[in-house]
RNA sequence: GCCGAAGUGGCGGAACUGGCAGACGCACAGGACUUAAAAUCCUGCGGCCCUCACAGGUCGUACCGGUUCGAUUCCGGUCUUCGGCACCA
C-alpha cells in the first residue's frame, strides 16, 4: 500500500475535475435542476482565512450528493468585490482598486480551487466588471422609472477634521477612525430606494418560503409592521397640526404632553415664536452628533428641552399641554413626533419623572407610581372619559373610530424598515447612472450606452465638501441632457456594495449574456434558488435587499416567481482558538492555506463539517484537524482489507443501512458533524470486523465523496471500482433492514433507570413486566412496596411507579 | 437599550416528538510494538461515596423555581456569552 499523499492526489484529482467538467451546469437538461448558492465573498487583502470554506464546504457537499442523485446542479461562484477597504488600501498605496481587486481575486480563486469545491468556474462574475454592473445600473434605472429611486436629505457621518463622509464601521467611540477628529451627522441630498413600498410584501411571503425560523422573525421585526393612528395635535395659536402616530389611541386621554424630534420642522416654521430658541438650536446640534442607536438606548437618562411658548391641544380633553424636544424621538419614524403618555409608556414615564410633567393613571391595573403601566391584554380604562369601562383593545377601536369621525386621525400601518440611502460619496462603486438638467430635471443615461463606465481618477479621496472623487473630473461630469441636448452634469455618487450582491444570483444563470440581464428561458428554468446558505450577520440587510430588489424584478415580469430563495439557512462563525473572532489585529487568523499544505484539503473539510453544530460558533482547534486526518488514513488503510463481493457484509448488513439513511438525512438538516461521526462509527465497525467487501467500500466512498472528495476519487481507481466517482450513483437503503427487531429497553422503578433487559420490540406490557420482576437486581427496589403505576411505551420504556 | 440565538465532561460536541445524559472526535493516562522516538494498535477516561476487586450507590446538562411516573428537552424568573442595529461586508 502507498502512502495517504494528499499533496499529490489533490491536485490529480483538481486536474481532472478541470478537464472532465462534471460540476458544469447545463442551462438545457433533461434532468431535475438544483440551484445552489453560497454569498460570494468580498476579496480582501487578508485573504480566505478558515471561516470561508465553512459554507461553501457545506453547500459543496449538497451539490454533489445531489448530483450523484441525478440532478443537474448549479453551484457558482464570484466576487462582491466593490468595496471600502480595497478603496481604503488604493488611498493608502495609491494603487487603483482595480489592480487591488485584480490581485485580490486571483489569490481568492487559487484558495478556493486548492480546497476541491466543485463550483462552475466557467460561471464567474465580478461585481466590478463593467460587463455587470452594466445591469446593476439598468436595475437601477428601472427603479428610477418606477417612482423607485428618489432624492432626499439624510445625514450622514461627517468627519469635521478630515472633511469626508464616513461609514459607521469607520467612527471609533465618536471619532474619526483615521484622524481622531470629530465626527457629526451632516444633512446631505442621497439617492434613496422606496424599500417601504414592498414592506408588506416582504413580510407577507415570508410564508412562501423555507428559512430557519429565526431568520424569518428577525426579517419580521426588523420590518417592524405596526397598527395604529395617525392623529392631528392642534398647535395652540397657531393654524399648524402636529401629526403624531401612535398605537395606543385608547391612552390619549392620559397624553400630557408632546415629544418631538430635535430635527422637526416645526421647530425652524415657529423659531420666531419659541422663547428658548437658542437653547433648543444647541440641543439640536448635541442630538446630531449621536446615531439613533445611541438615542434610543433606554437605559441612558432622558434628555430634553421644553419649547417655550409654544402649546398644542389634546384634542381628546382640549387641554393645552406643553411640547418638548427629545433625543428619544426620532425623526425616521412614525411622524417624527408622539404624544407622551407616561402612566402608560416606560420612556414618557421616566421622562416625565424626570423634568417633573404630569402623570396620569388612564388604565387601571398597575402602580403608576412606580412604573408605567403598558399590559394591553388586561386593565379598564378611567378618566377617559367615554373610553370608561371598556377594556383597552375596545377602547383602542372606539377611540380610532372617534378620531376617524372627527376627521383628526386616521389608521395607519407603520413600519420599522426605513428607505434605503442608495448614494455612496465614494469612487469605488457602480457610477449612479443619472444626468442632471438645469431644463429637464434627473434624466437617465440611455439604455444603450450601458454600462456607463466608472472614470480613472488620480485620487481616490472624496472632495473637500464631501462629494465623491469623482466630482474632480470636470470631462466626465459635464456632459450633455439625452433629452434636450443642453448642458448637464452627471450624478457623482456610486452605489453602496449592496447594489451588486441585490442581484447576482440572477447572474449566474446566464452569465456571458450580452443583450439581457439573464435570458428569459434560463431564469424560468433555474429559479428559484433551491438552497442558499449565508452568515445570520446578513439577515437584515443583504437578505432584505436582494428580496426586494427580486420582487421588483417580478413585478415587471423579468423573474417568474415572488421569492428569489426557496431556502435558507445559516452558518455560525469560526473563531480563533481563544474563542475570540478570527481578525488580523488579534493574531488569531487560521489560513486555510496552511491546513491545505500540512494535512490536505479533504482534511480540512473534513475537519471544517465535524468541528460542530453548523448553526453555531465554534473555536479553531489544530488538535481537531489531526483526528480528521487520522480518520482519513484510516480510510485509505482500508483498501488492504477489501475483498471481492458484490453483497454487504452480512454481519454489518444492518448498520450499513442505518449509516446510508443517517447519513443521507444529515447532510440534508446541516448535520454534518454526525453524519461524519456515523461515517466513523462504520469504519471502527470495519476495522473490528477485520474485512470489508468491494460493495462495502464502493458505498463508503460513495457517501465520504462529498465531504472529502479527492481521496474518494483515488480510492475508487485503486481498488479497480468502475469509472470515476462522480459518475457514480448516491447509494439506497432498505427501510426495514434500518430496523432493530431485538432492542435493549431500559427499566426505571421510580423514574430511575434499575436495570435493562433484551426484548423483542412487539413484546407488551405483560411480557415485559414478568422479565422485569423475575430480574433481581430490578426486584430488589420493588420488594416490600406497592405498585401504583406502570408506564409501558412499546419498545421505548417500561417505568414502575411504587410507594 | 431593542431584535435574534446560545449555555451539557479537561475541550469540540451527541441525545428522535418528554423516555438509558455524555455518541463521534480531541486531550490526557496506562499498556503493546520499537535500541529509542514518531506513527500505529489495545485499555481507561464527569464528580463524589463505597469496595482488595467485581459490583453498587449518589449527585450532575449556566442559576433559582414549577409541571410530569420521568425534564438537557416544556413553563416562569435570573445570570452570562455571541450576532444584528440601517454608510463594514
Amino acid at each position: 500500500m502507498r502512502d495517504y499523499k494528499p499533496y499529490e492526489i489533490e491536485p490529480k484529482w483538481q486536474k481532472v475535475w478541470e478537464e472532465k467538467q462534471p460540476f458544469k451546469a447545463s442551462n438545457n437538461s433533461d434532468k431535475p435542476k438544483f440551484y445552489a448558492l453560497v454569498e460570494f465573498p468580498y476579496p480582501s487583502g487578508e485573504g480566505l482565512h478558515v471561516g470561508h470554506p465553512r459554507p461553501y464546504t457545506a453547500l459543496d457537499i449538497v451539490s454533489r450528493k445531489r448530483r450523484l442523485e441525478g440532478y443537474n446542479v448549479l453551484f457558482p461562484m464570484g466576487w462582491d468585490a466593490f468595496g471600502l477597504p480595497t478603496e481604503n488600501y488604493a488611498i493608502k498605496h495609491k494603487i487603483h482598486p482595480r489592480i487591488v481587486t485584480e490581485r485580490n481575486v486571483a489569490r481568492f480563486k487559487k484558495q478556493l480551487q486548492s480546497i476541491g469545491f466543485s463550483f462552475d468556474w466557467s460561471r464567474e462574475i465580478n461585481t466590478t466588471d463593467p460587463n455587470y454592473y452594466k445591469w446593476t445600473q439598468w436595475i437601477f434605472l428601472k427603479l428610477f422609472e418606477k417612482g423607485l429611486a428618489y432624492k432626499h436629505e439624510m445625514p450622514i457621518n461627517w468627519c469635521t477634521s478630515c472633511k469626508v463622509g464616513l461609514a459607521n464601521e469607520e467612527i471609533v467611540n465618536g471619532s474619526c477612525e483615521r484622524c481622531g477628529g470629530e465626527v457629526v451627522r451632516k444633512v446631505k441630498n442621497q439617492w434613496m430606494l422606496k424599500i417601504t413600498d414592498y414592506a408588506e410584501k416582504l413580510i407577507k411571503d415570508l410564508d412562501l418560503v423555507d428559512y430557519i425560523e429565526r431568520v424569518k422573525i428577525q426579517q419580521k421585526n426588523w420590518i417592524g409592521k405596526s397598527e395604529g393612528m395617525e392623529v392631528d395635535f392642534s398647535i395652540a395659536k397657531g393654524d399648524d397640526k402636529l401629526k403624531i402616530f401612535t398605537t395606543r389611541p385608547d391612552t390619549i386621554f392620559g397624553a400630557t404632553y408632546m415629544v418631538i424630534a430635535a430635527e422637526h420642522p416645526i421647530i425652524d416654521k415657529y423659531k420666531d415664536k419659541i422663547e428658548n430658541i437658542e437653547e433648543v438650536l444647541s440641543y439640536r446640534e448635541e442630538v446630531a452628533k449621536k446615531s439613533d442607536f445611541e438615542r434610543t438606548e433606554l437605559s441612558k437618562e432622558k434628555t430634553g428641552v421644553e419649547l417655550n411658548g409654544l402649546k398644542a391641544i389634546n384634542p381628546a380633553t382640549n387641554k393645552e399641554i406643553p411640547i418638548w424636544v427629545s433625543d428619544y424621538v426620532l425623526i425616521t419614524y412614525g411622524t417624527g413626533a408622539i404624544m407622551a403618555v407616561p402612566g402608560h409608556d416606560q420612556r414618557d414615564w421616566e421622562f416625565a419623572k424626570k423634568f417633573d410633567l404630569p402623570i396620569i393613571e388612564v388604565i387601571k391595573g398597575g402602580n403608576i407610581e412606580e412604573a408605567a403601566y403598558t399590559d394591553t391584554d388586561s386593565g379598564e380604562l378611567v378618566n377617559s372619559d367615554f373610553l370608561n369601562g371598556l377594556e383597552v383593545k375596545e377602547a383602542i377601536e372606539k377611540m380610532s373610530d372617534y378620531l376617524e369621525e372627527k376627521g383628526i386621525g386616521t389608521r395607519k400601518v407603520n413600519y420599522k424598515l426605513r428607505d434605503w440611502v442608495f448614494s455612496r460619496q465614494r469612487y469605488w462603486g457602480e457610477p449612479i447612472p443619472l444626468i442632471h438638467c438645469d431644463k429637464c430635471g434627473w434624466v437617465p443615461v440611455p439604455e444603450n450606452e450601458l454600462p456607463l463606465m466608472l472614470p480613472d481618477v488620480d485620487n481616490y479621496e472624496p472632495t473637500d465638501n464631501g462629494e465623491s472623487p469623482l466630482a474632480n473630473i470636470h470631462d466626465w461630469v459635464h456632459t450633455t441632457c439625452p433629452k434636450c441636448g443642453g448642458k448637464a452634469v452627471r450624478e457623482t455618487d456610486t452605489m453602496p456594495q449592496w447594489a451588486g450582491s441585490s442581484w447576482y444570483f440572477l447572474r449566474y444563470i446566464d452569465p456571458h449574456n450580452d443583450d439581457e440581464l439573464a435570458s428569459k428561458d434560463a431564469l424560468d428554468y433555474w429559479l428559484p434558488v433551491d438552497w442558499y446558505n449565508g452568515g445570520m450577520e446578513h439577515t437584515t440587510l443583504h437578505l432584505l435587499y436582494s428580496r426586494f430588489w427580486h420582487k421588483f424584478l417580478y413585478d415587471l415580469g423579468i423573474v417568474p416567481c415572488p421569492e428569489p430563495y426557496a431556502k435558507r439557512t445559516s452558518h455560525g462563525m469560526i473563531l480563533g482558538n481563544n474563542n475570540e473572532k478570527m481578525s488580523k489585529s488579534r493574531g488569531n487568523v487560521v489560513n486555510p492555506d496552511d491546513i491545505v499544505r500540512d494535512y490536505g484539503a479533504d482534511t480540512l473539510r473534513t475537519y471544517e463539517m465535524f468541528i460542530g453544530d453548523f448553526e453555531k460558533s465554534v473555536p479553531w482547534s489544530e488538535n481537531g484537524v489531526k483526528g480528521c486526518r487520522r480518520f482519513l488514513e484510516r480510510v485509505w488503510r482500508l483498501q488492504d482489507i477489501v475483498v471481492e463481493g458484490n453483497e454487504y457484509t452480512k454481519e454489518l448488513e444492518s448498520t450499513i443501512h442505518k449509516t446510508i439513511k443517517k447519513v443521507s438525512d444529515d447532510f440534508e438538516s446541516l448535520k454534518f458533524n454526525t453524519g461524519i461521526a456515523a461515517l466513523m462509527s462504520l469504519l471502527n465497525d470495519f476495522n473490528s470486523y477485520g474485512k470489508i467487501t468491494k460493495k462495502d467500500f464502493e458505498t463508503l466512498l460513495i457517501l465520504l465523496n462529498p465531504v472529502a472528495p479527492h481521496i474518494t476519487e483515488e480510492l475508487w481507481e485503486t481498488v479497480g471500482l468502475e469509472g470515476n466517482l462522480f459518475n457514480a450513483s448516491w447509494p439506497k437503503y432498505d427501510e426495514e433492514k434500518t430496523k432493530d427487531q431485538i432492542i435493549e429497553m431500559p427499566i426505571q422503578v421510580n423514574g430511575k433507570v434499575r436495570g435493562k433487559l433484551m426484548i423483542s420490540v412487539t413484546d407488551t406490557q405483560e411480557m415485559v413486566r414478568e422479565k422485569a420482576l423475575a430480574d433481581e437486581g430490578i426486584s430488589k427496589f420493588i420488594e416490600g412496596k406497592n405498585i401504583v403505576k406502570e408506564i409501558f411505551v412499546m419498545g421505548k420504556i417500561y417505568n414502575i411507579v411504587v410507594k
